[in-house]
DNA sequence: CTTGTGTATTGGTGCGTACAAGTTATAAAT
DNA sequence: ATTTATAACTTGTACGCACCAATACACAAG
């Protein structure tokens, strides 16, 4: 018979409990009805019962004891006490995951707790990989940067795998939509693209380009914050002013699409970049056609990375605190591991960006007064 | 019939089958005798025969293949892996260890195992609490960049207690000198700082200061190498031209020394400096001097960062292949976790430096045939 | 030579039965 | 009131049978 759903009996019901038991319908200690008691209930022989039973007792969901009756498990707080965090990011690049790192390891070091670090090359496959063998190994919390958060989340049974075993995970920069309601800290970066935009604005510019990232969260909102600033100043928003690219083609297409505006003959007087790297490469770009920086066109980073401080131009950016960051994922993650609801947490999850101003954008209101050119800090 | 020796007939069988396999008798990938014959060789159901292959199975000793039959497992049923190697630097910086990890990643997460990182924050106290942690943890082998290699060891019976337990362990970067012989992979130090300083003399540099950390292994075979080229060149060595400093002054005292230098009068027109972030400093001084990079003084880094590349003043610098530092480290503790003797390593223990020239250095042999000015490559 | 086809063999699923061996509540005996 | 026996549960072991699904191999057809 294999009517049901394609599955077999035995993997049907022990579906169909492990649901009941992931849910919360059915509590740790609660006990479960008699091997007879299922096997009249879902009209499958006890030994079919016994089989799917057998499997839940391997991956620990429940727990049989002879004569008494067979037991949801208890996941209490008997603390393992590994003392074993892993941090999932997506790269392992020089560009911000090293002071990540440092916040994190700052703040866990000094509680005791070591750092298994793990990366996924912003592939979900290797994430899943990652998850599973950290359900393997002896891991008291997750810190995770989700892998092209942007879109869906696919092996989400992992995470409900991550909650039955109450190990507690944090996200950290972006967060998978459907999971919204899990913790995770990001920089408001919504407020960060606004910034600079605004910035801009604030020095007369008019034909501002924007260029952002589609496949995670943080381009979304930067752009989302470019936008409003525009709205807010009165402008009107010109989808056509706007440079999307994703991660595969994050070398190339930026600059193919600037050089083909360029060559139009838009006119540009500032350009608002997804982040330092981009701004480097963008104005690499105007280098090849004769456009100084700033003089004749602007451009704003994101990340203030060390190449925005030490680069042949200094940057305009967004002081991103990545340190600060990592270390309020640490501090959520221990009051998560401590036990602390959500409701009585005290750990802030949404860092306010800061705008940094260097000398890469230039005062344009020529006709205004001079005294209050350096005031534009919002 | 609980006659046969106290305990279960599936259990009994499952004991003989893990006995032969645990003996040899059945070696790895032989096939097993089908559940049929098991049953009529044992004088038991076939059921009892599938409970007790079905034991084996979960513990690994075993793997059935539908239709094919039921095979001995390759790997022993021992499993002791944990899967973790643990990485312990000096600092987290964005500095060189991104690139580092990336490479020690890279080869470790090939072969299943997973990164516990740790720092000790050049701090040796820091060092040996780390290992005493490792040491209570389940950790397969060490990667371990030694803090202030220079200094003397004092810990050393950490590292007899992991070669008592039988953890292998490599040194990256640095070494104790009275560890020379343990496993350890460096950059050949000694030559990088030969090539730069070479590099200078070659260009008709006559002055030429050494600005060198004192209290690691790199910072002495870069002063080695220094000296050496100098003495090549037929200069005479100066102790005065070198400056030295410590972990703890880096930031203040290269600049303070330079200073005098400078105020005294000293004739200078190339410095050598320990890493690129020293040669930044340096450049930072030089300009409140009002002397020019690279016009009135060369200046050569180490490390070739992402800030050589793409700072004001392009770096001619040491590439420090850092990613392959790492790859070669993991490669070798790999080595050691199969047993492989030292004597039958293929893994090469030292890096050759390779000299970036870009444009922090001037050709001053002005009397000479120009056509030959950029074949300095060494 | 390749290709398909049938058959035997293998493990996988599912049902039925029976009894063994623990646990617990209850009723009877002390 | 305490102890003890018993009944009524529970899970665990063991056997039997029937059929399904994947594989391997021999053999015939193209």
């Amino acid at each position: 018979m294999v009517s049901d759903s394609g599955k077999t009996k035995y993997y049907v019901l022990m579906e169909e409990l492990k649901k009941e038991i992931v849910s919360g319908e059915r509590k740790p200690g609660d006990q479960l009805p008699s091997e007879n008691q299922l096997s009249a209930a879902f009209h499958v022989s006890r030994h079919t019962v016994r089989k799917a039973l057998s499997i839940l007792e391997q991956e620990g969901f429940i727990k049989a004891e002879h004569g008494r009756g067979t037991f949801v498990s208890k996941r209490d707080g008997s603390k393992t006490g590994s003392g074993n965090i892993a941090v999932i990011t997506t790269y392992l690049s020089d560009y911000i995951f090293p002071r990540l790192i440092q916040g994190i390891d700052r703040v866990l070091t000094e509680k005791g707790y070591s750092i298994i670090l793990k990366n996924t090359g912003n592939s979900r496959f290797r994430e899943s990989k990652c998850l599973e063998e950290i359900l393997n190994k002896d891991v008291e919390g997750l810190i995770i940067e989700p892998s092209k958060s942007e879109i869906l989340c696919r092996h989400k049974g992992i995470y409900e795998k991550l909650d039955f075993y109450q190990i507690p995970y944090v996200f950290i920069q972006g967060y998978y939509v459907q999971m919204k309601e899990k913790p995770h800290i990001r920089l408001d970066d919504c407020l960060g693209g606004s910034l600079v935009t605004q910035h801009l604005i604030q020095l007369g510019h008019k034909h501002i380009v924007g260029i952002f990232k589609a496949d995670d969260s943080q381009g979304r909102d930067r752009h989302k914050g470019y936008v409003s600033a525009l709205q807010a100043a009165g402008f009107c928003y010109d989808p056509d002013m706007v440079i999307w690219f994703h991660t595969e083609d994050r070398a190339s297409k930026p600059s193919q699409i600037l050089k083909i505006m360029l060559e139009e003959g838009q006119s540009i007087d500032g350009i608002v970049c997804y982040n330092d790297q981009i701004a480097f490469e963008v104005m690499n770009t105007l280098e090849k056609y004769q456009l100084k920086v700033p003089d004749d066109i602007s451009v704003t980073g994101y990340d203030n990375s060390v190449l925005a401080e030490n680069g042949r131009v200094k940057l305009t950016t967004i002081a991103h605190p990545q340190e600060q960051l990592g270390a309020m994922a640490a501090e959520l993650l221990l009051e998560k591991l401590n036990g602390i609801p959500d409701e009585d947490s005290k750990v802030e999850r949404i860092l306010k960006p800061v705008l940094v101003i260097r000398d890469s954008c230039k005062d344009r209101r020529l006709s205004e007064i001079e005294t209050i050119s350096n005031s534009g800090k919002v």
